[in-house]
Order: structure tokens, then sequence, then C-alpha cells
DNA sequence: CTCGATCCCTGGACGC
DNA sequence: TGCGTCCAGGGATCGA
């Protein structure tokens, strides 16, 4: 994409936008700045997603490749914007216009910015479990495991419990605590679990403040109970079996003997 | 519409 | 010490 300049980055639920402008036709794209002022409405997006492992950041062309490099780009001013991903969940794409429209509009809304009546309506409005729709990016978007987890848990309400079931005091107080958490936990630069790292290539500090991701068999911050994990939703999700009630007829995993250490 | 199963991929944890 | 095995996780896909 020779030419190309970043006009701005973005987030858009997981996915990471960066705004490419046109091509410059001068070779001073500086001194442009004061006529041109639209080209960017319409050029296309460089869609990122970071997946578990993937990392993008800018390092010096000279600086030696780490290992599971998948993608280089060359700036005007030397450094290589390199995108590296261990387990390759990540994807890239390049889209502009009605296809990136296309695509954008596949998700649900954004928890920051919903309203509370919106909220409330889409997760009363599913019959699926709770759990399965905070991690549906097409019901809301940005929300993964670990704060799904979370928020449910300051919510006192049970993944497996069916959206359609919560009362819209509990829907709203979803809203409310997975708010706080979210912004929380942006501010802290997420959760670094095993090897995540910011793009300045610095740990997050919000799993200091996990109250039930992880903590299999510790005890609930809440009521000292111990926490429990099952498989909801086809994902591991952490709970405290007494804060948050379940449904009738669920089933967690057995409390693991000594098994391997889970990560607190 | 919702579910579970399967695949992708690697590093780390675990068992022997 | 070293090797094999299992597993996590976001998301796409498919059949039920």
């Amino acid at each position: 994409m020779p030419g190309r300049r970043i006009s701005a980055v973005e987030r858009y639920g997981k996915f990471m936008l960066l705004r490419l402008g046109q091509p410059d036709r001068t070779e001073s794209s500086l001194s442009s700045a004061g006529g041109a002022a639209n080209v960017d409405s319409v050029a296309g997006s460089l869609l990122v997603h970071l997946g578990m492992t993937g990392h993008i950041a800018a390092f010096p062309a000279a600086k030696p490749h780490e290992k599971h490099t998948h993608v280089c780009f060359l700036l005007d001013d030397g450094r290589e914007l390199r995108y590296t991903d261990a387990r390759r969940f990540g994807r890239m794409a390049y889209l502009e216009g009605t296809a990136l429209e296309k695509e954008l509009q596949e998700f649900g809304a954004d928890p920051l910015v919903v309203s509370r009546e919106e909220f409330v309506a889409q997760v009363r409005g599913h019959r699926a479990r709770i759990k399965a729709l905070l991690l549906d990016q097409g019901v809301l978007r940005g929300v993964g495991n670990i704060y799904a987890d979370e928020s449910l848990w300051r919510a006192r309400i049970h993944p497996a419990r069916l959206g359609a079931q919560l009362t819209t005091k509990q829907a709203r107080t979803l809203h409310r605590v997975l708010r706080d958490i979210l912004e929380k936990a942006i501010v802290l630069r997420g959760s670094s679990i095993s090897d995540f790292l910011d793009a300045e290539g610095e740990p997050g500090e919000y799993q200091r403040h996990h109250r039930a991701y992880g903590r299999e068999g510790k005890r609930c911050y809440r009521c000292g109970t111990l926490i429990r994990r099952a498989i909801v939703a086809g994902r591991s999700s952490y709970f405290c079996p007494r804060c948050q009630p379940a449904p009738r007829g669920f089933a967690m995993l057995p409390l693991p003997r000594r098994g391997k250490a889970r990560k607190a």
C-alpha cells in the first residue's frame, strides 16, 4: 500500500481500525493538509483482530523480526509496523466503501455507548444463555470471556441463565457493571493472563482486579464460597455458586483435586 | 434461533 | 532431562 497514510486509529469492538488515506499525489503529503481535507472519507481501512496472541507495533526496520511475524508495513519514517501472532487466531483485512460498511454492520452495539434501554432489550430479547449473549459479537461488540465472567460475577447472575429470563433490574445492573469493568480495564490497559502485552509492550494491570475469571477453587470475594468452573457457551466460565445461583439442572465441573494451578 | 462439535494454532503445564 | 499429551481461547462453520 505504497503512499497510503494512516489517518486515524480507532477501536471497533475487538477490532482495530486503521483508517488509510488515499495515495499521495505529490511528494509532500504534509503540505497538502490545508487543501484536500476530505480524501479520507472515501478511503478504506485496515481491520485488525488480534485474536488471542496478536500484537501490532512499530519497530526500527533494522531490528530482527520476532518469531511469528506475519505482516510488515514499511513506514515512511524508516520504521516497520509489524504484526506478530503465535497462534494465528488473529485476522487482518483491507476493506473500503460498502464492503467496509457491510462488515461493520454485522456487529452489535458497543456496551460503552449503548443506552440502558437498548442493552436491556438486547439481553432480554434473546433466549440464549446470558454468557453466550455477552460473547456474541453480533449482539454486543467487544466483550470477551474475561469481562463476561467478571461482569456476571458483579451482577450476581449465573452464566447459564437465559437472557430472556433475566429481570429488567438484573439486566440494568449487568449493563452498569459491565461498563464500569470495561472502563476500568481500558484505563489499566487490559488483563495480562499469560502473554498479553499492549502496543507499548507493557502488560496490563486489570488481572489484579479479577473476581471470578481464573479463580477456580479460590474463595469468592463476597461470600467466601469456592469459585467454580463450568463450560458455558463452549467456554470456561468462572462463577460463585452461591452469589450466582444456577438455573435448575445445571451441572458444573467437579473441583480439581490438586490439579494444575489455574492462574488467579 | 440456538446449540454443541470441530477445526484452526502454539506454548505452557502436566505426567511419566 | 526429555518427550508425549492435553488444553486454552475467538471465531468460522456445519449439522442437529
